[in-house]
DNA sequence: ATTCATTTTGTGGCATACATTAATTGAGCT
DNA sequence: AGCTCAATTAATGTATGCCACAAAATGAAT
């Protein structure tokens, strides 16, 4: 099928972009752990062959957000009960972990960015928007990944929040859940830009929800379609 | 139509098995980093179209394995000098936080496993030999992350010693270097078995060369050509 | 001789066609 | 009717070819 005027020409980066939309429709719920992805309709759907397709699914296979079962298809992945619980686990330490290095390494210019984004989770929690603060919450936690100067942890941060995302998804709905965060985030900021290191990491592993008794409350918030059987 | 000898006619799992491959070869050093990856004379070698090499080839890319420049190829990936020391230094706090785990959960299936492993490792100093001793070591490691008790973990640890592992495969040639580990092996696993965590941890922590002095006698045992610009 | 524009060539990206296998359906039998 | 098994179907896996782009090679002008 010629496309008389090449409109588009731009011939690369089809199974990228295909790849970027997938990975934010996983990411934000809108395609929910279980999800079918048929090649054939997704190559529909982007007015694409199967090829790019199939590029983009085997590379978000390769990162645990699908799962290709050979002959039989990709599906998004779900995780296991356990498998949730000792991804919250690891986060939870290389979040504190990041908030260390943070503290050790603080300088000016990441006071001015902490004290930015904190300006922006206080405005999102006074006009008491959820989504709008989960926004908020992550540029914050960014920054301290910023902060760390390891690209290394960074980069696995982003990839488990990533595979967490969508389990989290139903956070941020209360007002009561939006003002403990804040606070936390007042201490970790302290802490991190008084080079206390030991307080920074303390702060941050209460924060995430694992550390702390939260798991159970989490937990009963999930779906239970999103769970795979056990043995993974 | 007779005389059709089947050949193999395993047609299934191609582009795994060539991943697979390219996996051990990478890992093993024999595809140093920066060594081009044609997708016409990898897919002549494995005898097969350059469909399943590309296939392969992604998922490793998206493991960080190999760097796909659009329109220009594929290489087995560089690190820069910051993100090896990034690398490691995650790597001695997942593997100190590992073995913290093993200790606060240990059980004697667990202390059996260490006892075997420990037993191996000291044969293998005993008998000298670098390789056989390196074989030994992983083993010990990998006793302790599946006594953590945490996949997730577990995944990561192993997905950070496959990146660095082609920067390290010079290590324990000499014997001081391996009495040295097997020193360490020790108190780890005497920490871990009498359930000390913050020991165990500890102990851990110094054992990896990144949280102790040993990063800058690392990096000068890696040839210049392993690395990659800065920016990266 | 050096530099810049042009052509050439090689390689990657995507589409299309074919092969293979798992799931499905329906006929035949108990 | 229920079950078994075979033919069909539908989807994945692989092969092949065309096209676009980038680096290398070539040639012209300064």
């Amino acid at each position: 099928m010629p496309v008389d005027v090449p409109e588009t020409t731009l011939r690369s980066g089809r199974s990228r972009e295909i790849r970027a939309t997938l990975l934010d429709e996983i990411e934000s719920g809108r395609l929910p752990p279980g999800s079918a992805l048929d090649e054939r309709s997704l190559a529909e759907r982007f007015g694409v062959s199967r090829t790019p397709v199939r590029e983009a699914l085997q590379q978000l296979a390769a990162r645990d957000l699908v799962r290709i079962t050979p002959r039989q298809g990709a599906e998004v992945a779900r995780m296991s009960v356990n498998q949730v619980r000792g991804l919250m686990e690891t986060l939870a330490e290389l979040e504190a972990f990041a908030a260390r290095l943070a503290a050790r390494r603080v300088d000016t210019a990441l006071k001015e960015r902490l004290a930015v984004c904190m300006a922006r989770c206080e405005k999102a929690a006074a006009s008491g928007g959820s989504a709008e603060y989960a926004l908020a919450n992550s540029s914050f936690h960014e920054a301290i990944f910023k902060g760390s100067r390891n690209d290394y942890l960074a980069g696995q941060l982003r990839a488990a929040h990533r595979l967490i995302q969508r389990y989290r998804s139903r956070d941020f709905q209360t007002a009561v859940q939006i003002k403990r965060s804040l606070n936390d985030h007042v201490a970790i900021t302290r802490a991190i830009c008084e080079g206390d290191e030991n307080a920074a990491a303390e702060a941050m592993r209460l924060h995430v929800p694992a550390g702390s008794t939260g798991f159970s409350e989490f937990l009963a918030t999930v779906p239970t379609s999103f769970f795979e059987a056990e043995p993974a």
